[in-house]
DNA sequence: TTGATCGTTGATGGT
DNA sequence: CACCATCAACGATCA
């Protein structure tokens, strides 16, 4: 546990104003809405709600559709959530034997109206969270409040180091595209307020009994997570009413979800947080002059940095209290004339790039998160792009979560990434590490983002991101769609000819592959030399490694089982196309689309007439006058293109791998 | 206006 | 092992 705390700053200034009741006289019934802030210790949310001195205090936590079935979660993340519940309710019992954690099954928007009735609220207290769907559904509980004259407070800026609205404020109304911004507009607002202690007594709960309340059973259709339920399992959080199936709202299990044994080996909990916490700060020369480029990203057992991410997304660790313990060893080793490392890449560094992206997302809303609509996005002719709802209400344009195949071998692609079957090695050790552990080193998402995008198969970033949201134990769309359109060079990041090298990037910082051998056991026994490139290898070297690199790898299943052929030999795919002609494919079809220099918001992209602009033979859909994103697809277009005809895309393929010229001159176009 | 500089983390082949 | 120029060359910022 951490040592006692800075001195409390009165956090009155940071809350919204509260609305309904105006009177503060009489006990006051309180619901502490849990979201964010799965902790006790520097909770202002909770904080707040305990100065109104409470005669009955409600832990709760909405068990919300939305995101059980619309967000991605793989197992991994539900297992680091519900431990954080599970650990957060037992802290908030050891506090007062009566309180827990009450997981309430049902959409927040439909069932406050009757808890409030039923308990008896005064006041509902709750951190602010600027994701998108997070402000619609928090601007409809606090109507529901105001309807039922129940006071709510929204307590702002516990997420992040300061609160993304005031951000965007004070960076001009604009989305924060640099660190630089980010640090300006930071220091407009003033330091970042300081961790709060945890209480040490909370009040009693109130009655909790819903007799007479129906559940309102929330459409299960569609589950975009259906596929990673187990195999005949239903998903059944809500079977057992809004008390769950014993009654006491307890915290839904694996079981319950459909779900079989997480894989990682990281768990959440504010317990476990706090510890990892401690020993990075003990440790005073990892902490002072830590910089992220120089850490492996091939370090496993342990890792090179300090895995608090998922910690800072469940809110088991607070943002502002990693802020100041780092400050305090900063300040202690400046004092004894110590190095100690700066923004960008210490460990403030890591948080304020967080912040910005928090405050680049509060300004662009759903739009952040795809390319369409989205004004700091450029337009790419990726493959394998996302179908719209133009007419999706009230916000128009979303992506609906499929894709358009518009070439069956960039879909190919994407499943072997997907599956860590690939043929390169430190992509496949990457994927099959995220897909088994929920969690990969910043550097190795570089990797893999760049390889899948304008480093490889030029595959949209959307994508990608839809895959690290289900299986990142950290997934926040903020920083995920934000690190995505870094990588694939369409915002925030333009120097799309600096290009990670699936071999020469892990080598790096890992020449004897031990990550290879580890998270692809396939090569575990073959040389150094050719860990990297195994097709490189004699098939005298692949025999004595026990492995035969042939075929195009299994996607079918979960990419961490060995496969073998008949004669009991290890199989290991090879490689699923030329790396650097696959590269300067991408730098010429990334020097085009920046020379036509469209945004996501573009009229053009949105009406399909983009087409148009870009060469036919160019990366990508790019064929015909109009059609793709928003636009109506054209009779040669590729849409509905499960169907494409192989034979169309393969030509197409082989035309490249012969034809270089052409691609060079693409490359020469002049800009404007 | 324009040119120089810099930007969280490239690869290669030098000294 | 640290540092450098080259490769080809984006865009925001500032003098």
């Amino acid at each position: 546990m951490p040592p006692k705390k800075a001195k409390v700053q009165p956090k009155s200034t940071k809350q919204s104003e509260p609305s309904g009741k105006d009177n503060n006289e009489g006990p006051r019934r309180v619901i502490h809405w849990y979201r964010t802030d799965l902790r006790l210790h520097d909770s202002p949310s909770l904080a707040h709600a305990l100065s109104l001195n409470p005669t009955a205090l409600y832990c709760v936590w909405t068990w919300d559709p939305h995101y059980v079935y619309r967000a991605r979660v793989g197992a991994n993340r539900w297992q680091f959530l519900t431990d954080s519940q599970r650990n957060l309710s037992e802290s908030l019992t050891s506090l007062n034997p009566t309180q827990k954690l009450l997981v309430v099954r049902e959409a927040p928007q439909t069932v406050f109206p009757k808890l409030l009735k039923q308990w008896g609220i005064t006041d509902v207290v709750f951190e602010k969270d600027t994701d998108a769907y997070a402000r619609a559904r928090d601007d409809a509980v606090v109507e529901i409040c105001r309807q039922m004259d129940v006071r709510v407070t929204v307590v702002k800026g516990g997420r992040t180091l300061w609160d993304p609205d005031e951000i965007v404020k004070c960076n001009g109304g604009k989305p924060t595209m640099t660190i630089t911004q980010l640090q300006a507009a930071g220091a407009k607002i003033g330091e970042v307020d300081r961790p709060l202690p945890a209480p040490t007594s909370l009040p009693d709960v109130g009655d909790t009994s819903l007799e007479g309340v129906e559940q309102s059973v929330p459409d299960q259709k569609p589950d975009f997570n259906e596929g990673g339920r187990q195999e005949g399992e239903k998903e059944n959080s809500y079977g057992g009413g809004i008390a769950g199936p014993n009654g006491d709202f307890g915290v839904p299990t694996m079981e319950e979800l459909g779900l079989g044994e997480a894989t990682t080996p990281h768990r959440g909990g504010e317990t476990l947080a706090l510890e990892v916490l401690e020993k990075v700060i003990a440790d005073e020369d990892f902490t002072g002059t830590f910089e992220k480029p120089k850490t492996a990203p091939t370090a496993f057992e342990p890792q090179s940095t300090c895995l608090t991410s998922p910690h800072l997304h469940f809110g088991t660790l607070s943002v502002h209290e990693f802020w100041w313990r780092v400050e305090a060893v900063l300040d202690k080793r400046r004092k004894e004339k110590k190095p100690v490392s700066e923004p960008p890449t210490s460990l403030h560094g890591q948080l304020l790039f967080r912040d910005m992206y928090f405050a680049a997302q509060a300004a662009q809303g759903y739009y952040f998160a795809q390319q369409a609509s989205n004004s700091i996005c450029r337009f790419i002719p990726w493959h394998l792009p996302s179908t719209h709802d133009i007419s999706s209400s009230p916000i128009p344009n979303l992506i609906t979560g499929s894709y358009t195949i518009d070439s069956p071998v960039a879909e190919q692609w994407f499943q072997r990434w997907k599956h860590g079957q690939t043929g390169f090695p430190w992509i496949d050790g990457l994927m099959r590490q995220l897909r088994t552990e929920g969690w990969i080193h910043h550097l190795g998402r570089h990797a893999v983002a760049c390889f899948l995008t304008r480093g490889g198969c030029y595959i949209h970033w959307e994508r990608g991101a839809e895959v690290f949201e289900e299986l990142l134990l950290d997934h926040e769309t903020a920083c995920n769609s934000g690190n995505w359109m870094w990588l694939a060079c369409v915002a925030f990041y333009s120097q799309f000819y600096r290009c990670y090298s699936p071999v020469a990037f892990g080598k790096k910082w890992d020449p004897e592959g031990a990550f290879i051998r580890k998270y692809v056991p396939e090569l575990a026994a073959l040389d150094k030399k050719y860990i990297y490139e195994p097709w490189k290898a004699p098939i005298a070297d692949q025999r004595a490694a026990g492995v035969v690199v042939k075929g195009e790898g299994d996607v079918s299943g979960k990419g961490d089982s060995v496969q073998r052929d008949d004669n009991g030999s290890m199989v290991y795919p090879k490689p699923m196309f030329d790396f650097s002609e696959r590269r300067e494919i991408c730098i010429s079809g990334l020097k085009e689309a920046y020379a036509v220099g469209l945004h996501g918001d573009d009229s053009r992209v949105l009406d399909g007439s983009w087409k148009a602009l870009f060469k036919d033979e160019g990366e990508g859909p790019t064929r015909g006058q109009k059609g793709g994103i928003g636009g109506d697809a054209g009779e040669e277009d590729v849409d509905k293109s499960a169907g494409i005809k192989q034979e169309q895309m393969t030509p197409r393929g082989k035309k490249r791998e012969r034809g270089q010229g052409t691609l060079d001159s693409a490359f020469k176009k002049t800009r404007k």
